[in-house]
DNA sequence: AACTATTGCGCAATGC
DNA sequence: TGCATTGCGCAATAGT
């Protein structure tokens, strides 16, 4: 909503971006304009109040036949327009960035979690193996033969995880 | 006078892609154009040679004066131009919705991958409880008579004990 | 009704 | 040389 109610031509500057409006749209390229090459430029060369205009219908429309486009307020409103369309595009690209960027984030993310999700599933295969050890020896016998192998030992601690 | 850009309205048609360059590039947007609304149109009204140039150096480079811009090949490659330019734009607009939906592929993946690892948090923890349990009855070893888990040394045996 | 925001388009410079 | 990209201005339109 930041809207800057007042229109201050001149040189605005809203944010930190720098828009340089040159005065004539006779474009700024980066690069410094041959001067003596292509110098040409869109020279909108209107219609002052389009000559060959049918016949005068409704004749009464004009408030101003010196002021159609050829100034002031029209160049005044192209202006403003010029900017806000500068400044869409920024936000569009810059949109599109974060969005990518976001991608990236997620990629990172899924492969942590999917990380995560290897150590718990390993670790709960071996909980779940002893278990099951164990229920047999239960199950089995009731004895514990003095040297079974892979008896059960001691419970020992857990491995426990590194959450 | 000079109104050059005579630009005869060469249908082009290149593609399904109807690009109906009409005179001057007044736009042909989607909906029906006003036809008796904005009769403006940008007329390019190029400067010929810029008669500023500096002292005519080489003198001998152009081939025609009268075709620089207003005709032939410059509108062909205008043309051309127009339609990798549309074409560029499409695919660039095309990619941002790609990564956004993939944006959107992401988290949902990335939730599905939560999920699972709530869960087999949960398992986890099931079997470590039931794990500390036995332990405890195995180091407890004989049933002890309500409360003493102090810490009954008992050498034990592992035996006889009945879950 | 007046503005800004978006969007499609063409032009030209520049990047391969 | 030719297509691809990109910045830019214009105009129509959507959104407030």
């Amino acid at each position: 909503m930041s809207r800057p109610p007042q229109p201050k031509l001149t040189t605005a500057e809203h944010n930190g971006v720098s828009v340089i409006q040159s005065q004539a749209h006779t474009a700024a390229p980066p690069s410094p304009p041959p001067p003596a090459l292509t110098g040409l430029q869109q020279v909108p060369q209107l219609l002052p109040t389009d000559p060959s205009s049918a016949g005068g219908k409704s004749p009464s429309k004009m408030k101003k036949p010196s002021a159609d486009k050829d100034s002031d307020e029209y160049r005044q409103r192209r202006e403003r327009n010029n900017l806000a369309v500068k400044k869409s595009r920024m936000r569009s690209k810059q949109k599109a960035m974060d969005t990518q960027q976001r991608v990236n984030e997620l990629k990172e993310e899924n492969e942590r979690l999917e990380a995560k999700i290897k150590l718990l599933s390993k670790e709960l295969s071996v909980l779940k193996d002893l278990f099951l050890e164990h229920a047999h020896n239960l199950a089995d016998n009731v004895q514990p033969p003095a040297g079974a192998e892979g008896a059960s030992p001691a419970p020992n601690s857990t491995s426990t995880n590194g959450q």
